[in-house]
DNA sequence: TTTAGCACTCTCTTAATTGGAGTGCTAAAA
DNA sequence: TTTTAGCACTCCAATTAAGAGAGTGCTAAA
């Protein structure tokens, strides 16, 4: 259960073990490498050195004469170790680029566009949440009449996230003392903070007071609340797999996963802790122990936006087999193209934030 | 291939041999109907009797020593003339009612309450997509600045849809500024459609009017882009149903037909075309044909909302040997609470409006 | 340390066998 | 004319058997 260094030889067979398995998920043979490889050295080598391998704990035979098949430790040695990582080829970055630089005025579309980028390029589950914001700011309060004493109530936050809410009034109020009991509350509240909100609940007239709790208790919802929509995309490609269409058990736990958000969502607040932070990478393969509904999968997590102001989850999830390289190299790239887009629709807090993203946009 | 009717105990055995398919989905013998029913005829009697509803089309044997199984005709004639349409109990009515009673001013709510409603109480999975306006009416614009040119479009449409939307100014302007531009447009433009705004356009001076084309687009994405959002719920359980656990095939079409959305959207156009209003209800029987992919499944489908208002759909997807009775119950109650709270959400246009909703809170 | 050679193991496929569930049919009963 | 008992028949599903093939581990030689 150590972790020696592996030889070169030895490197280069687990990699090239895993290359094929990935290729085609079945177990690799020791001819199969000798001949499609054109190596010089004797299947009875690579056998022996294939033997090493299982003892070590990075390969696995499925039964006595069968060939091997990389376990996660394997697939974590190679891709902690062995894999190199690549750039995402420029024909590809060109064409993910442009397709974002069309949508760049349609904030709905980033989060589908994103899903469907990472799914199309890595044959995986793409799984993506919205930009939030980490600390809640008002905005901009709108209320808007409907029928009778009900009301619409909007609220937009900092970053342009929007909560809708309706309420209803004990009198009837006309559009116009409406609007007149939002500019007040814009005036007052604008750039503030839900506890700096709520420190001026006491100074405000009843009703607005009553307002201005709502506005306070929505604020608390977006910063708090752990259940943020997960959008995924992919699902149907994904389950055509081998791994998930031979087995019932893991096709089921993969829709179960996916649809049910909760399970999702937990470990994507566990890996994904507060110390990763924009830029890091997370790789956590077939559950690792924690998941039970993950056996069979692996996911690639980062977090884009901006650190400290708004950010989102940006996730691939796929058959242990993963094409790894690949993956976090496409994630990777999404993500940067998001932080700028999340970047430029924040309006800046302070300077210094400003000249940060002139770094970054030098760079 | 005639339909005459059905003796009375035709129809009664028809209905029990539905009655036990849909319970354990297996194919029903003559023995386990006398049996389990306590009939007092002969199984003899009842194989002859089947052996007539299976030339009319109604039954059929998976393998000539099978009990029998409905066919997609047999559930049609079931559907359109045995089962007898009871509504949902009073207890259920209490619940369902009272969970929407408690979303009522949470309008981000209603959907996902309503999915999973339907999905809990009828082991299928619930489709559902928004209420959308029909004739897309101008409520209220809000223009923020963000960061330097960039200003985030907020478009609120009556009944509380709401559009976003970036645009990039050719030259910078201050929120004030920005205000003052959409003060002028909410008052020129609060109750108008799409066409209605556009007639204007021409008299307006050139930034105001770059923006107000921008909002004539987007109302009009709303009320012709045929792709409205689906909103489902309860796949994971369907999948364990056992027509699609054991049929890779089917349950493979099952996810993409509901992940991809896009043959469910014709799907549901097709079958719920404006003929249908409020209030009808369809049901499609495998497919009927016409979608391969929904061979396995049948469907319930509804709208709701204010005629000529707001409308969406409401649907349940589920095997073909699916409770109907109590599906369509289901689907009928949900609508009918929806319809109310679609109603008091929108602004009456006019007096009749108004009138007409009072008699149907009168019903 | 590497390699050729060979026996061995295990899966996968196909074929044959059997038990049993459920029917259709026939002839008698109502 | 309709219903029913009885029985032969059919077909599936599960079990067992056998054979082919793939791939390994081991041994002994290079």
């Amino acid at each position: 259960m150590e972790s020696p260094v592996l030889t070169p030889r030895q490197g280069m067979l687990l990699r090239l073990i895993i290359q094929e398995n990935v290729r085609d998920a079945t177990p690799v043979a020791s001819r199969m490498l000798v001949d499609r490889y054109n190596l010089d050295i004797s299947t009875a080598t690579v056998r022996n050195e294939m033997a090493y391998l299982e003892e070590l704990g990075y390969l696995m035979q499925p039964h006595t004469s069968a060939g091997r098949v990389p376990t996660e430790k394997g697939f974590r040695y190679f891709v902690e170790r062995l894999m190199e990582e690549q750039a995402l080829p420029p024909v590809e970055q060109r064409m993910i680029a442009h397709q974002f630089h069309q949508a760049r005025d349609r904030i709905g579309q980033w989060i589908p566009l994103a899903a469907s980028v990472l799914a199309r390029t890595t044959r995986g589950a793409a799984v993506v949440t919205a930009p939030r914001a980490v600390h809640a700011v008002y905005k901009h309060l709108e209320l808007i009449v409907t029928h009778g004493r009900a009301v619409l109530m909007i609220l937009v936050l900092q970053g342009g996230t929007i909560k809708q809410r309706m309420l209803a009034l004990s009198t009837p109020l006309n559009q116009g003392e409406l609007s007149e009991i939002a500019d007040r509350l814009n005036q007052l509240c604008s750039g503030l903070t839900a506890g700096e909100v709520m420190a001026h609940l006491a100074t405000l007239p009843p009703l607005e007071s009553d307002i201005a709790q709502l506005v306070v208790t929505l604020m608390g919802q977006t910063a708090e609340q752990p259940a943020d929509e997960l959008y995924h995309r992919g699902l149907p490609e994904l389950l055509q797999e081998p791994e998930f269409a031979e087995s019932e058990d893991s096709s089921a736990d993969l829709v179960r996963v996916l649809e049910e958000q909760s399970l999702l969502q937990t470990v994507i607040a566990d890996v994904l802790s507060p110390t990763v932070g924009i830029g890091g990478v997370r790789v956590l393969i077939g559950g690792e122990g924690r998941w039970e509904e993950l056996r069979a999968c692996s996911m690639i997590l980062t977090r884009y936006g901006v650190a400290n102001h708004a950010t989102g989850t940006l996730g691939v999830l796929g058959p242990i087999r993963m094409p790894y390289g690949r993956a976090i190299a496409v994630i990777r790239f999404v993500a940067n193209v998001l932080n700028e887009m999340v970047y430029e629709m924040y309006e800046p807090f302070s300077q210094e934030l400003l000249e940060d993203q002139d770094d970054q946009e030098a760079i």
